[in-house]
RNA sequence: CGGGGCGUGGCGCAGCCAGGUUAGCGCACCACGUUUGGGACGUGGGGGUCGUCGGUUCGAAUCCGACCGCCCCGACCA
């Protein structure tokens, strides 16, 4: 039967028993490394789609970079080198023959991206540039955690080049609002968009901007994050261009990804102590029918108005019809809330005779969820249905974050705060200050919002005067 | 990689301290029957080299050592 730990007694236990039992992911026989389940893949496919669509919106096509990289070539940008070196997996024997050159696989693939860009760019013509891919990438993590972080893990990397540093800026900030519509319209999560600071910026980025969510428990996910990558990469790897002046110019690129710590995100962003719950635009089943009976006779009457409903919705909502003989209505109903089905369709014998069905919504359990529709116009009740559970997710998700967001005034404060959820406070802008708040609370700094007070501060640290707040929280 | 905890059928656990016949329990699984509007019940079954390797012993799930893995808290990170 299933377990879950209640979210108020173990939060991580609640995580990792919601994954295991509404089969998400599996621990694989190599450590840091999961197998992505039917269930949790079909989540991330939602994601794909969503995410797929928005970027073929901006102007993106999809191709595909090797996964081997050139040992040579993550050495090329300064601070990429430095970054990367200590989570890199390097290929050294191919075929029981000790390679000449190391192949790194790929981390992230700025630099054999670039190598290729390299070679197709040659005039302000051909700019600019958007290629997204999707594909797996590792990196050597110490410590890992199913979804959130993991040594292999999935995702869509875009990388784009510009002929201005100004264009390559809007193009950070215009696919950070590309991810931001993903985030709230999606997957009904509220979001902070900020920017990085220096530490915490991206290894080689000129600017780094991230969102950044906040978990069931108060803590931050950096959910996405898009680069403006100046022009360190074009000068690495050569990406150069003649502009309409006939002058040799060095070009501007950005890089932009979204993971499967997504997937983690919606887990903890909306789930309850009875398990997962979906989002509808990105739950796999979205409606399940629980068919009710008693004789064989019931049960073709039940089944066979299960099937018109079928005929009814098919078309346009991913649904299921749950038969099985071996398990009651009740059972069902709780493993569907298990595995966070947005909406349940009762039908039993009482409704067949009625022509109604019985609607149950997963974010409102028991009772006070269910309503009795006709069969009549079901379908524009369902699609309604969808669209009001889609709309109150996120309005309890945003209500979740204000209400576990501070704005501490004094240090004390601040310790109070990040203990709760996320706090905004002015910051002088100090790589020190910094330090010394991850190192006196071990919460981080999440980013600089883009949008600010009104106004100037002083420092929450060293009472210095500041001219941003940032977002201090701890962290997945 | 440091600190803490834990490895016993698929899941959750007991047994270990005080070594001793066929290693138990709940759930899950299989068969049959009765059930089915919020996790049904009966009867009968199947499944475990007790994380791995080594040591002590007449005898090890139990004692000792090493290693591996998982979880939690840190440092590192999407």
């Amino acid at each position: 039967m299933a377990r879950i730990t209640p979210r108020h007694e173990d939060y991580s236990q609640w995580y990792l028993d919601v994954i295991r039992e509404a089969e998400l992911a599996d621990y694989a026989p190599v450590r840091g490394c999961i197998v992505f389940r039917p269930y949790g893949y079909a989540i991330w496919e939602n994601i794909q789609a969503a995410v797929d669509r928005r970027f073929k919106a901006h102007g993106y096509r999809n191709a595909y970079f090797p996964l081997f990289i050139p040992y040579s070539f993550i050495q090329k940008e300064k601070e990429h080198v430095s970054g990367f070196s200590p989570e890199l997996a390097v290929v050294t024997i191919g075929g029981g023959e000790t390679l000449e050159e190391p192949l790194v696989v790929r981390p992230t693939s700025e630099t054999i991206i670039g190598y290729m860009y390299a070679q197709w760019i040659q005039s302000y013509r051909d700019l600019p540039l958007r290629i997204n891919q999707w594909c797996n990438v590792v990196r050597w993590e110490k410590r890992t955690r199913p979804f959130l972080r993991t040594l292999e893990f999935l995702w869509q990397e875009a990388h784009s080049v510009f002929a201005t540093y100004e264009e390559a800026e809007e193009e950070a900030l215009r696919v950070l609002d590309l991810y931001t519509d993903f985030a709230v319209e999606d997957a009904a999560i509220p979001v902070v968009q900020g920017r990085k600071s220096e530490a915490e910026k991206f290894a080689g980025a000129l600017r780094s901007y991230t969102i950044e969510a906040m978990m069931g428990d108060g803590r931050a996910l950096q959910s996405a994050t898009s680069h403006n990558l100046g022009q360190n990469f074009s000068r690495a790897f050569e990406i150069r261009f003649l502009d309409a002046q006939n002058q040799m110019q060095y070009a501007w690129t950005t890089s932009h990804g979204l993971s499967t710590r997504t997937v983690g995100a919606v887990i903890m962003a909306h789930g309850d102590d009875k398990g997962l719950i979906l989002p509808p635009r990105l739950a796999p089943i979205q409606v399940i029918v629980v068919p009710i009976w008693k004789s064989d006779e019931e049960r073709s009457r039940v089944l066979e108005t299960c099937e018109q409903v079928r005929r009814m919705l098919g078309p346009e909502i991913r649904m299921e019809v749950d038969a099985r003989e071996e398990y009651t209505p009740g059972w069902k109903f709780n493993e569907w809330e298990l595995r966070g089905v947005p909406l349940r369709i009762e039908i039993g014998p009482r409704d067949v005779a009625e022509r109604q069905v019985v609607l149950a919504r997963r974010d409102q359990p028991g009772a006070p969820g269910k309503r009795v529709v006709p069969m009549e116009g079901l379908l524009d009740a369902v699609h309604e249905t969808l669209s009001a559970i889609q709309a109150d997710l996120y309005q309890r998700a945003l209500a979740f974050h204000k209400a576990h967001t501070h704005y501490p005034e004094t240090y004390d404060q601040l310790r109070e705060a990040v203990a709760d959820g996320f706090a905004w406070a002015w910051w002088c802008g100090s790589p020190e200050c910094e330090a010394k708040i991850k190192a006196d609370t071990t919460a981080t700094n999440r980013c600089i919002p883009l949008e600010q007070p009104d106004g100037r501060g002083r420092c929450i640290v060293c009472n210095e005067p500041a001219s941003e707040m940032a977002v201090f929280a701890r962290a997945y």
